[in-house]
DNA sequence: AGATGGATTTTC
DNA sequence: AAAATCCATCTC
């Protein structure tokens, strides 16, 4: 499947659009272990300083910096010292805001994945390849390395249109995982995804 | 220099 | 319900 690559214009927005224009868009690395592909499935939204869920409420410093920078740049950093996390920084620059990736359908290069997963002493090869946000960096090798990587103009990373575009009934909206101590911002319906086996976080 | 607190995943 | 485990930031 060759699609489109998506553009500066794409991600210069605000990021709850661009969290929900980001289901069923393909993701791609191309490492040395050979290329993965995977159909994003879950996203969630943090926009500004206001967003006490967002790494950015709590200012800007040499960590949340990158949160500030052009659209398209990546995110990526460690969470509770076991997983990396990866987001895709939105809107125009100097306002911070990003889509966290969650989960995607693996479509291509699922043996390497496995691979990686194996490798991966804190997770478990089950039927959920790139379920969650922790593993799903680990399956495509994303590590800080990649942090402040420009996802436009990168040959290892990028993104693409899908097949079709969601339609806007479909898109499911819920609270975001795991920012219960966000006060007044935990209760937003910043989590987006498309009825999927792959969802994370399901009973 | 030491303590703290997470945008998680898995297993008990 | 609890463990595994890194690092930026906060506190003394």
């Amino acid at each position: 499947m060759k699609t489109k690559r998506l553009g500066y214009d794409f991600f210069n927005r605000t990021s709850l659009v661009v969290a929900q224009d980001l289901l069923n868009c393909i993701i791609t690395s191309d490492l040395p272990e050979g290329k993965v592909t995977g159909k994003i499935i879950e996203t969630e939204s943090y926009s500004g300083e206001d967003d006490l869920a967002c790494h950015a409420s709590r200012g800007r410093t040499k960590k949340t910096e990158t949160l500030y920078r052009r659209a398209g740049t990546l995110y990526v950093y460690l969470n509770y010292g076991l997983f990396y996390l990866l987001n895709i920084v939105c809107d125009k620059k100097d306002f911070p805001s990003a889509v966290l990736i969650r989960s995607l359908e693996i479509i291509e290069g699922e043996e390497i994945v496995k691979k990686r997963i194996i490798n991966n002493p804190h997770l478990k090869l089950n039927q959920h390849l790139a379920t969650g946000p922790g593993k799903l960096c680990a399956a495509l090798g994303i590590t800080k390395d990649y942090n402040n990587l420009d996802i436009i103009t990168s040959k290892k990373i990028y993104l693409s249109e899908g097949g079709t575009k969601i339609k806007q009934s479909d898109i499911i909206k819920s609270k975001r995982i795991g920012v219960d101590y966000a006060g007044e911002s935990k209760d937003n319906l910043w989590r987006f995804y498309i009825e999927n086996e792959h969802i994370s976080k399901k009973k």
